[in-house]
DNA sequence: CACCCGTGGGT
DNA sequence: TACCCAAGGGT
C-alpha cells in the first residue's frame, strides 16, 4: 500500500506556518502551547504565551504560583480548567522532586489535563515519540479521506490504526503537525482547496466527488437563554466581589454577586435576593449600570448590573469560594469572566452614592 | 458516554 | 443574524 507520509512531509517542508512554539525544543512550551491550543485559534493563543512564560517561565514557577496568578494569566482563553489542571500537574510534578516534561508516555499522561490529544502531541513533538495525534482537524481530513460515514468519534480505532500505519518514525512530530496545518490550510471546514492537496490522490472523498459530504455532522441542542441580574456593591470605594467555586463554570475566576432572575420577579428584587444567598448580607439597590449580552457554549445570557449600597452583615461564602472587599480601581488585578468585563467601563472608580 | 466547559473570528 | 468552528479533557 503506498503512503501519504512523503507528500505529506514535502508539503509541510515548503507550506508550513510559524508559530512562536515551533521549533522550539523546550518541552515545557511545546505542552503549554498546546494546552493553550486546545478549542482555541492559534492568532488567539500566541499572546498569551508569550506572556505566560515571561511570567512562568518553568514548571516550578508555575507550581509555585497562587491559583489567582494562574487565572489572571489565563483571564479571556476562556475552558478555564485547563489553566487549573495545568496548575495542578505542574505540582504534581513538583511535589515528587520532577522538575521536567516527562519523556514518556506512561509517566506523562497520568498527568491532570492531559488526554489523548496532548500526549501524543507532547510526546511526539518533544520527545519524537511516534504516537499519532487525532484532533478535530485530523478527523476532519480522515473522514474525506477514508470516508467515515458517521460522526469521527465512532471511528477512533480506525483512525488509530491508519495513522500508525503512515506516521514517520523518523519525524513524528513533524508527520503530527503536517497533518494538522494540511487538515487548517488546504482541507477546510468549507471551501476545501482540493487542487493544492499533495494527498489529493489517497482521498477517497475526492475521487467520488463527495468532500463536501464529511466530516458527518451531530445534531446540536439549542441553546437556553438565560436573564441574569449581578450587584455592583459598594462600601465606601470598594466593591464586593465573590470567587466562584473550582467546579464548574468559570471555576475560580471572580465576579460580581448575583444570578439568574426568576420567574415574576424584578432585577432589582432579585439583586437582593441572590447577594442574601450567596453572601449572607443585606444591600440596597441603587441605579441601574448597564445591560451586556453574552454567549457561552451552552447557553446565553443577558446581563444586568445595578449599583448597591452594602447595608448589613459579615459576609459568608455560603454560594461562593470566597469574597473580597477590593478597591474599585483595582478591579484589573484579579481575573474576571468576560461577561463582568463588559460591565468594567461603565463602572466609575469612586463612590456613586457619594458615601 | 453524552454532556459540560469560554471566547473570538468567520460567513 | 444566527449559526459554525477552533491543535480537547473531565466526568
Amino acid at each position: 500500500m503506498s503512503s501519504l507520509t512523503a507528500p505529506l512531509l514535502k508539503w509541510y517542508d515548503t507550506e508550513k506556518i510559524s508559530m512562536p512554539w515551533r521549533g522550539d525544543p523546550n518541552p515545557y512550551h511545546i505542552w503549554i502551547s498546546e494546552v493553550m491550543l486546545q478549542q482555541t485559534q492559534i492568532e488567539t493563543v500566541i499572546p498569551y504565551y508569550y506572556r505566560w512564560l515571561e511570567n512562568l517561565p518553568s514548571i516550578e514557577t508555575t507550581a509555585k504560583a497562587s491559583e489567582d496568578f494562574i487565572l489572571k494569566l489565563w483571564e479571556g482563553l476562556g475552558y478555564y480548567a485547563r489553566a487549573r489542571n495545568f496548575h495542578d500537574a505542574c505540582k504534581n510534578l513538583v511535589s515528587n522532586g520532577i522538575y521536567q516534561v516527562p519523556d514518556t508516555p506512561a509517566e506523562f499522561n497520568q498527568l491532570k489535563g492531559v488526554g489523548d490529544y496532548i500526549g501524543a502531541a507532547v510526546q511526539s513533538i518533544a520527545f519524537n515519540h511516534p504516537i499519532p495525534v487525532i484532533d478535530s482537524n485530523v478527523k476532519r481530513l480522515l473522514s474525506r479521506l477514508l470516508e467515515l460515514n458517521g460522526v469521527p468519534d465512532q471511528f477512533k480505532g480506525k483512525m488509530q490504526s491508519y495513522l500508525l500505519s503512515q506516521i514517520s518514525n523518523q519525524r513524528p512530530g513533524d508527520f503530527n503537525q503536517a497533518m494538522m496545518d494540511l487538515a487548517r490550510i488546504i482541507c477546510k471546514p468549507r471551501n476545501p482547496n482540493c487542487p493544492l492537496c499533495p494527498v489529493k490522490r489517497y482521498c477517497g472523498a475526492y475521487a467520488n466527488g463527495t468532500v463536501s459530504d464529511y466530516p458527518k455532522k451531530k445534531i446540536k441542542r439549542p441553546k437556553p437563554h438565560y436573564d441574569i441580574a449581578v450587584g455592583v456593591i459598594w462600601n465606601g470605594n470598594n466593591l464586593l466581589i465573590s470567587k466562584r467555586k473550582s467546579a464548574g463554570l468559570l471555576g475560580g475566576l471572580w465576579e460580581f454577586p448575583g444570578g439568574k432572575v426568576q420567574k415574576n420577579e424584578s432585577s432589582e428584587d432579585c439583586v437582593i435576593r441572590e447577594i442574601k444567598e450567596e453572601l449572607n448580607i443585606t444591600v440596597a439597590v441603587g441605579d441601574y449600570i448597564s445591560t451586556i449580552q453574552h454567549a457561552y457554549t451552552h447557553f446565553s445570557i443577558t446581563m444586568t448590573g445595578y449599583h448597591c449600597r452594602y447595608l448589613d452583615g459579615e459576609p459568608e461564602a455560603i454560594g461562593c469560594a470566597n469574597w473580597k472587599w477590593l478597591n474599585a480601581k483595582d478591579l484589573d488585578t484579579l481575573p474576571f469572566p468576560k461577561a463582568n468585563h463588559k460591565l468594567f467601563d461603565k463602572i466609575p472608580g469612586l463612590n456613586p452614592f457619594n458615601d
